[in-house]
DNA sequence: CTGAAAGCGCTAACAC
DNA sequence: GTGTTAGCGCTTTCAG
């Protein structure tokens, strides 16, 4: 392959003038410009990025950082999901030429894969995509000053860029919903173990919009589900056999919304008018089974946390930290009776 | 952050040793390692990517190369999938300490994205997963002996490493099971637009199975499907209201297998009595609904070609180039009807 | 076993 | 406007 020396032996100019050429850093005569344009052309070089990379010490990729496949994160979060947020990242970094790496922690090894590719400086900065809260090697970029975004809630304890939905809210906001139709026993299906921040924090927002509303908070109406269908099902089933089975419920998301669907119209439960039923996420599912569902834009989530990466990389003086909340819409469907009183 | 000479000067030795130390490249006495070591440990040095890179012109680093997410190719390809080829590949460069880039061509820029990755050799090599037959920058690889591998069919015209399912053949022998069966009105939904390879491969095996048991290929018996659910529910709407409603049913993909079971349900269709139905890539959900469906590892496909791939690369005499197929199994279920002869 | 030094391909002062 | 040159941080001969 061609490197700058063939360029500039064949436009017959110095190296130095071929560097400032190709990137505009130095006023070039026009003539020369042109000569220098055809060599590349005719030896079809492309300035090598690692070389480059070492003296300007930019490498233009970034990393999104995500758990081991092997978690099943991508059944965790769903899976158009990724899909979106992948979406929204490359909008951003292609617009500006950045290039992303995908990685992850190994099972195997006890290394930080985070910790090495930012020590051997092989990636700009990271956008930490994790459910979970395992914050150790977090903690080590801040301390480095290495560029991050966290894909997920702030934490009390670190000072860093995040870029979420407000989970807690949303979720309250599904509830209130719900007690403003006229609801009082209204279960919840979490989207997950309760150790992932986002079910912990959809779940707090349920408790404190019933406390807000001087609904007592009923453990028996808490469904641990997970992102199968059935956990939706499941739920349902596990709801229908308490003495005091609910008017609505909450589904974590939409996936599971689907799960109760399929239970009420198994067992004659009539949607909204026997269970009133809402949940996140408003997917492609919520539309088509319309169901009642708060978004939750994982797509603007990758583009604002891309776009906030890409700034707080390039530039220069330090920028205080942000906290984006990434706005959410209620589309109201039929599945939440409020249409009927329309 | 720390570089060779800062552990050169703390251990007090040169810096090619520190080099020979850390890459076991030259013998270095255990009292001098030892040294180096806890420098190492101590200044957290993390050897520069970039740099090593330059001189070795190894960058570690792999690209997977798929079509600009906008192009929906997730939902073409299936959910679990791309996690399932993710899976694949992480565990085999996990185990090499390679990286993954993930990059696709730019729907604005007209410039070859592969084509600059690989001129700039931002990395080692490639794993293409296109299910269309854009074959341009695959020739720039091949002329220039960028390694690669292709996640799909050989094509006549090119040379190259390649790891797909022979998407034929396993058409054809569900198709060939269906006959066996005693199936004679066989009817085909597509998985997707017959401009898609996988498609017409499927198609095309089908319609050899027919031919080679002397069955008339009727085109009505044809649907073009796509990746919803819905498809599979129309194309059966579509076939019942032939003058010939057909026996049997080959859904493109499992996710569509789901709606022709939907409509049967809804219609008083029942499988297998009324109708006899096979599907493709034995998912989740074909376990879940006792679907009939032959497997499509893409896990496989993914570990074979990372594997082939980084072996490419590794090697330092060309490599004859290979076509792997990835093994795939009919699993028998009740939606075929079957199992009943046992 | 260890050190000196060349050089990977590029950018960016600094001279002219 | 253009050329000379000193690195960027590392690997790798080549001496000793």
């Amino acid at each position: 392959m061609a490197t700058i020396k063939d360029i500039a032996r064949e436009a017959k100019v110095s190296i130095s003038t071929v560097s400032f050429a190709l990137n505009g850093t130095a006023p070039v005569a026009e003539e020369t410009k042109k000569r220098i344009m055809e060599a590349v052309k005719k030896l079809n070089y492309v300035p090598s990025s690692t070389a480059r990379s070492l003296v300007t010490s930019k490498t233009y990729t970034i990393c999104l950082f995500i758990p081991n496949p092997k978690s099943n994160i991508f059944k965790f979060v769903g899976n158009t999901l990724l899909n979106d947020m992948l979406q929204g990242i490359g909008e951003v970094i292609d617009e500006q030429n950045y290039n992303l790496l995908l990685s992850w922690d190994q099972a195997s090894s006890s290394h930080s894969k985070m910790e090495s590719l930012a020590g051997a400086k092989t990636v700009d900065g990271f956008l930490i995509f994790s459910p979970t809260d395992q914050m150790e090697p977090i903690s080590f970029l801040i301390q480095h000053h290495f560029p991050f975004v966290f894909m997920g809630p702030q934490m009390d304890n670190l000072t860093m860029n995040t870029v979420n939905v407000d989970n807690f809210d949303i979720s309250y906001r599904n509830t209130s919903h719900l007690i403003k139709l006229g609801h009082k026993d209204i279960a919840f299906i979490s989207p997950g173990s309760l150790d992932y921040l986002l079910s912990e924090d959809r779940y707090e927002g349920y408790k404190a919009a019933l406390q807000d509303n001087n609904i007592r908070i009923d453990d028996r109406y808490l469904y641990i589900g997970d992102s199968r269908e059935e956990s939706g099902y499941e739920a349902m089933k596990y709801f229908r056999q308490l003495k005091k089975i609910p008017s609505a419920v909450i589904a974590g998301r939409d996936i599971q919304a689907l799960g109760v669907i399929k239970y009420s119209a198994e067992n004659g439960l009539r949607i909204p008018d026997d269970l009133a039923l809402v949940s996140f996420e408003n997917s492609d599912i919520a539309e088509k089974h319309q169901i009642t569902s708060i978004s939750t834009e994982l797509y603007h989530i990758g583009k604002e946390a891309a776009r906030l990466l890409l700034k707080q990389i390039n530039y220069k003086r330090k920028l205080s930290p942000q906290n984006l909340i990434i706005p959410s819409e209620l589309f109201i469907r039929s599945s939440c009776g409020s249409q009927k009183q329309l």
